[in-house]
DNA sequence: CAGGATCCAGTACGATACTG
DNA sequence: CAGTATCGTACTGGATCCTG
């Protein structure tokens, strides 16, 4: 018996392929891409544009910039304001919702980074006691 | 000007590549990847052996649990212990490390499967709007 | 400036077969 | 049982060029 209340379909896949279509993982995975966890921590602060968020996510391609931009939109985390002026001036901020998915990823980056010095030490006893 | 302190080389990459070299990122990009997340999770309630992970953490292929089994363990998040019997027996849990993670992305993990719905009619927004 | 389209390299991942 | 080895593929993601 499970002391903590199972998530139904988070854990226990589908018995299908590759579980990719259980919608909560695939969520999961949006919020918590490579890309996706450094642009909603970017947006915390308030709106940016593409250039800006270029700029402030380090190392991010235009392309994943943009895709990872419209799946987080489409997930309705990212709001998009597109303003209709020359030269093309578009702002991204986060919802409500992506407010709360950003809070609590931007919570784990924070403690990942405190951590960054014990995981290194892990690490090296790690590959010492098989060297 | 920031308000928010900055985490100094999360968001702000290296000059370099891709910014996989920033430690904090690559702690971050183990903790949140795919298997990464579910396997911690999996672990929250206690020990488990290899097939009971597989199990538990459906989807999963071997080859896959056996990587990501190991990169949480040299990060110092699980400990392994062998027992020298016939047929082997191998069990994973959570380091004290292991467990402040695990919670956080419980948490998070969570909160997805509390909102999917949400998510789901904001994507049906979003596709109706363009087509 | 904000992105779309295209091309290509690297890798993540899964299926299968094999071992101590 | 708990993996490792090998292989083939699908997808990620970056570079580059192009457009309104």
């Amino acid at each position: 018996m499970d002391v903590r209340e199972e998530p139904a379909g988070l854990l226990q896949a589908p018995p299908d392929v590759n579980a990719r279509n259980c919608p909560s993982r695939v969520i999961l995975e949006h919020v918590t891409s490579r890309w996706g966890v450094l642009v909603l921590a970017a947006l915390i602060d308030g709106t940016l544009r593409f250039s800006e968020l270029r700029r402030t996510v380090g190392g991010v391609s235009e392309k994943m910039l943009a895709q990872t931009l419209q799946t987080l939109e489409r997930d309705g985390f990212v709001h998009r304001e597109a303003h209709p002026v020359i030269p093309p001036r578009v702002e991204y901020s986060l919802t409500p919702l992506g407010k709360e998915a950003a809070d609590q990823v931007w919570a784990l980056a924070r403690w990942t980074e405190d951590r960054t010095g014990q995981v290194i030490a892990a690490r090296r006893t790690y590959d010492e006691a098989r060297a």
